[in-house]
Parts: structure tokens; C-alpha cells; sequence
DNA sequence: TTGAAAGCGCTAACAA
DNA sequence: TTGTTAGCGCTTTCAA
């Protein structure tokens, strides 16, 4: 009653040989005798014998896994990229290792640590909206495993990067909103410290100036609870509560867009009439949501296709001692109008 | 210039002592001299010293990694399921490999593999709607290693599982419609294969022969695209095409739902007074879905930490030479009612 | 054509 | 209190 895996030593006892001789007729060595090896595969075979990866990665020094750390997985973005990755991984015959901060520092310090000590050939990671020390990744980078940064990047870091056009993006959705006539655009993002929320409001402000408009403080909402549907619901009530309460809201996530879409109908007020709403989003919902809400496209497949193929390069050239260095990728950004004519009309007057 | 991790040996040869005596300094053995202790921790701490856990899988046989493989990530439910996972996983120091198969058995029979290939401890796996051959997890019930199967399930195997109560959710969504005074519940549904589609189908057809509703073969439709967006459309709009179309759809997911909500009403008939929809559904967008869409909430993230506890006893026991016994645990859907009082009435005439 | 032996990094039984 | 040794499963050099 065996209950663990066969190994080499299994197969070469059964047939009185070494392990070596195995090893070498499962590896389709020129010098062993046909005899051997039909034996050798035929007991293989009939033990279910399979390599011992474990021993395999001791040997190696490699362990065909790449570690993944995104902020959360229930965010159809996220969800879209790990898709994405665990696409092209398993092309490559690599295993993928998943982590979720939910937006911790700690945790995020914590699972790069358990990761690394796992050994995996290289790591894709997102960084939590918290994350200003960027220690823990320095450690990949003074042992050479390489590491790919994506969406939620840093500069003080001198690896690859893979980013969506922020700036673009949401310059063009403000705009968007000041071409329909919106006047008072408001905003609804998240903590500084992440590299989106930064480049997205900076191209908030740039937008509005850029047309002559103020920018106004007043308008510009860290939500609190996160860039969530109840972020965006506490978020907004406070805007129409001002004297003067904004004609647009422009939201740097979807959840938080939808959140300001129903607390504005919830209070009474006409959407989009009275008050514009656009998110940014790769959410193909977003498409369901009423009244129809303009969006950012975000590319979340894309971006973990094109991040995992980047890691992955650069581990087998890491792995024939070729140099690495750090590239950044952006990926384009479209803006989706989803709005019917008959409120497009109004907007005109 | 080293850039490859310290060793054992690294440190001891520093020192002058024997790798052994450094394993035992780093692991608080009692029989060791307070100032080898110190000297070892010392350098150690200098060379930046992490155990190679490659090595200690390879001595413990075990690796302290659980698989994970589900149809597909980008999902609501499966991602909560995921991040339930992961939550618990990462409590107990365990790491997660994740595969998705796209709902491919050819997938499913591959990922399995490589899993099992390299050794995790345990599988937590919900079927793909086309698997009806089971060998590939007949493996690890050979080899011992434990398998909790989740939401899609499997009655050949004995193995745990852990499942929502699709039946008693689906009865309910289906009276709930008839209470409203429907007639002709029309259903759309995946692959019979499934378990949750089997057990949803039945459950439809029981509700209404108790209320002596007619089952009729018209109204219940298989979805082709997969119970998606698209395949709702499609479905949706054959239905429509009747003779006597119905007056409500129940939808196995939240997506097709959302789908024959769409095609309703682009058909234009009215939602819900002409057609009502409910769908199953975990997603808390649901909620903005317009008109209010009624559905039968199913608890993903509860269903990932309840496995995943499952799993990593198991797991326990079986390393501590325990019998493990399969079990299955059901878990209670709850139907959300999100209808205006307007439509209420107007059904209730 | 095959065997013997060393080594990847670590632990544990046994000796000293 | 510390060293010696063997072994986890596998590959590979050297020898036969």
C-alpha cells in the first residue's frame, strides 16, 4: 500500500538498475540501450511515475512559478489582469502564486516576503494605495529577480513597469464633460500615494485649466472608505451639499462612479441632466448600469498579458546571465460614451 | 559579488562551524551556547539568511501550497470565492496556485496535472461545465492528497464538497415569480452536465408543477454562449419570439439575467410589468441594475473560506497519519427582493 | 552502455 | 554543546 508518489529509485529497484541509468532513459539519453529504455518507460508507466518538481527547482535553482500581488481580486479590473497572467503562464508551463493585499502595507510587505522565500523566478506585482516604502522590493531586485510593476507603479524603483494612460485617459473624459457644457466638474479619487490617483488628478486639474476653469478645492474628494460604490455615496452626498453643488462628477473607478450615479438620483437630482457622471472602468457592466454611464476604458487583460510576457523575457534572460534592464510599458486608454442622444441634446443647450 | 541567497553553509563557513549547529542555532534548539547562538543570528541577520523552503519541501514532503483551479477568474462569484481562499490560506501561512480552465476540460485535466505534478497539498477545484470524466482527480484520491470540490461538484467522487443550496434558491426564485402572479416561467440554463445547473433545473420544474404550472420544453432554454451576457441576449430573444412568450425568465446566472433584461426590454416590452427577471447571483452590482433585478444571493467569499478550512484540515490530518473523512457542507442562499412597490402591485392584479 | 558518487539546502538521529 | 552522517529526489561528471 503505497500512498506516495514513485520515484526514480522506485523504477530503478524493480528493475535492478541505477537511478542514473533511469534518470537517463527517461530523458531520451543517446547512450542507453533500447532494451533499457523500453523497460525503464513501460515500469515508469505502470508506477504512474512522475518528476518530482521539488527536487527538480533544488537542483535548478529555479522554480517555474511567478508570485502575484494585486490589492484585491473581487475588482473586475484586477480579476481581468490575473486572467491575463495565468494565460500566458500557462503557456509557458509556469505556475502562478496569488496574493491579495487588500490594500495593506503590511500585508503587502509580508507576501513580497513569502514570495521571495518561496524562491519564484520573478513577481508581478500592483502596489497598495498605502505603499510609500519600497524596501521590500529592493530585496528582489539586489537578488536579481526580476519584477514587473503594474497599473499601481512607483519611480523610485528601477524596474519594468506596465501602466494604462492615466493622464490621457482622464483628460479626456474631463474634457468630455466640458465639451457637453459641464461648467462645475467635480472629482472623486483615491489616496495620493497611488500613482493612478496621483496622474489622474493631476490630469483633472490640467484639463480644467486648460479650458479656463477653476479648479476649486471644494470639489475635490478623497473618498474615504476607498475609491468604492460607498466611497462614492458618501463622496457625492457631501458635494451636493455644497452652496454651489457640482454639474459633473468625474470618478477615477467605476464602483465609486456608480456610487455618485445613485446617491445623486437618490437626492433628487436628474442624471445626467442635472449632474454628468464618467468613471474609469473596464467593466463590461458598466454597460448595464442606468442611466448609461460614460467610461474610461481600462485594457485589464491586456495589461496582464503584456506585463506577464515582460517578466517572463526577462527571467530567461536573467537565466542565460543576459543583462535586464528596466523598460516601461503604457497602454492606451479609450473613452467609451454611453450616453443617449436625447442627453446629449440637453447638455448642448 | 553573490547574488544568489546565503545558505546554510554560507553562514557556518563564516563562522567556522558546521551547517548543523546553524540550523539548530536559527531554530531555538536547547542544547546551544548562548554565543554561537548570538554569532549565527548575527550573521545571519549580515547575509540576509532565509531558509530555502525548496529544501524543506523537499525533507518534509510537503509544500505548503494549495491548488486552486476554477473556470474562470473574471466572475464575481469565483473571484469572492478566490479571495476566501486566499484570506484563509494566507492565515494558515499556506500559498495559493491558481489556474483558471476556461471552462476547457482539456484544461482542467492539464492544470490538475501540473498540480498535482508539483505536489501541492491539497486541490480545491470546481468542475468545468463539460467534465463528466473524473481519472484526473481520481489521481490525488490515489495518492492521498485531499480534494475539496466547490460549488460545481461531482456525486462519482468521494471527496468533500461544498455547495450552496441550489435547490432550495432556485424554488424559492421560482415561487417567488408565480406568488407575483406569473404564469409562464421561462428558464435559462447552462450545460446539464453541471451540478448547479442540473440541481437549478430541477428545482424550476418541481415549483411549478406544485403549483400545477405546465413544464414546458419552449420555455426552458440551454444558453450557447455560456450562461453569459450574450447567451442571455440570444436566448432571450428566441424566447421572445413565441408564440406565447413567457411573462418571467429565471436565469441560472446573474449575467444571462442581465442579458434577458436587456433583451426584453429592447424588444420592446416593459421589465417588469410585461417580463420579470431573477437571476442567482453574489454580485453586489446587482443591486444597481436597472429596473431592480431580483436575485438569489449566493455567498462567494463564505463558500472560499469554508473550503479552504475544509481543505487545510484535511490536509492536517492526513499529514498527522489521521483518517479523513469526506464530508459535504451546504450553504443557504437567500432570495433578495429588489423590486419597487409599483411593480409589486401592478403584479399582484 | 551503465554504475558510482557528488551535490543542490536542509534536518535529525547518533556520536562525541 | 557541537560534529558527523545520512537522506529527501534528481542530474551529471567521471569511471568502468
Amino acid at each position: 500500500m503505497k500512498n506516495s508518489p514513485a520515484t526514480l529509485r522506485d523504477i530503478a529497484q524493480q528493475l535492478g538498475i541505477t537511478v542514473a541509468t533511469v534518470s537517463r532513459a527517461l530523458k531520451d539519453y543517446p547512450d542507453i540501450s533500447p532494451a533499457t529504455k523500453k523497460a525503464v518507460l513501460e515500469v515508469a508507466e505502470k508506477l504512474r511515475y512522475r518528476p518530482n518538481p521539488i527536487a527538480l527547482h533544488l537542483r535548478n535553482n529555479r522554480s517555474r512559478v511567478i508570485g502575484v500581488v494585486v490589492p484585491e481580486i473581487v475588482h473586475y479590473f484586477f480579476s481581468s489582469v490575473i486572467s491575463g497572467i495565468i494565460d500566458v503562464a500557462d503557456r509557458a508551463e509556469y505556475s502562478v502564486m496569488l496574493f491579495q493585499t487588500n490594500e495593506s502595507y503590511q500585508r503587502e510587505v509580508r507576501e513580497t516576503a513569502l514570495l521571495l522565500n518561496s524562491r519564484v523566478d520573478g513577481l508581478l506585482i500592483s502596489l497598495s494605495d498605502g505603499t510609500e516604502n519600497f524596501d521590500h522590493l529592493r530585496e528582489y531586485v539586489e537578488l536579481n529577480v526580476p519584477v514587473v510593476l503594474f497599473d499601481k507603479v512607483c519611480d523610485e524603483l528601477a524596474v519594468s513597469k506596465v501602466i494604462v494612460d492615466d493622464y490621457a485617459g482622464a483628460f479626456q473624459a474631463v474634457e468630455h464633460l466640458i465639451a457637453q457644457g459641464r461648467r462645475s466638474v467635480a472629482l472623486l479619487r483615491g489616496p495620493l500615494a497611488s500613482s493612478t490617483n496621483r496622474l489622474r488628478t493631476a490630469a483633472y486639474c490640467d484639463a480644467l485649466q486648460k479650458h479656463g476653469l477653476p479648479v476649486r478645492q471644494e470639489y475635490m474628494m478623497e473618498c474615504d472608505k476607498g475609491v468604492s460604490l460607498e466611497g462614492g455615496n458618501r463622496a457625492t452626498e457631501q458635494l451636493m451639499r455644497l452652496p454651489n453643488p457640482p454639474d459633473a462628477i468625474f470618478a477615477v473607478a467605476d464602483a465609486a462612479a456608480i456610487g455618485a450615479l445613485n446617491t445623486v438620483k437618490r437626492l433628487g437630482k436628474r442624471v445626467p441632466e442635472d449632474v454628468a457622471v464618467v468613471g474609469f472602468s473596464d467593466w463590461e457592466m458598466a454597460s448595464v448600469v442606468q442611466p448609461p454611464m460614460s467610461s474610461v476604458y481600462q485594457p485589464g487583460y491586456e495589461m496582464g498579458v503584456v506585463s506577464a510576457e515582460m517578466l517572463l523575457e526577462q527571467i530567461e534572460a536573467q537565466h542565460n546571465n543576459q543583462p535586464v534592464q528596466p523598460m516601461t510599458k503604457t497602454l492606451e486608454t479609450r473613452l467609451i460614451v454611453r450616453e443617449s442622444s436625447a442627453v446629449k441634446q440637453s447638455a448642448m443647450v
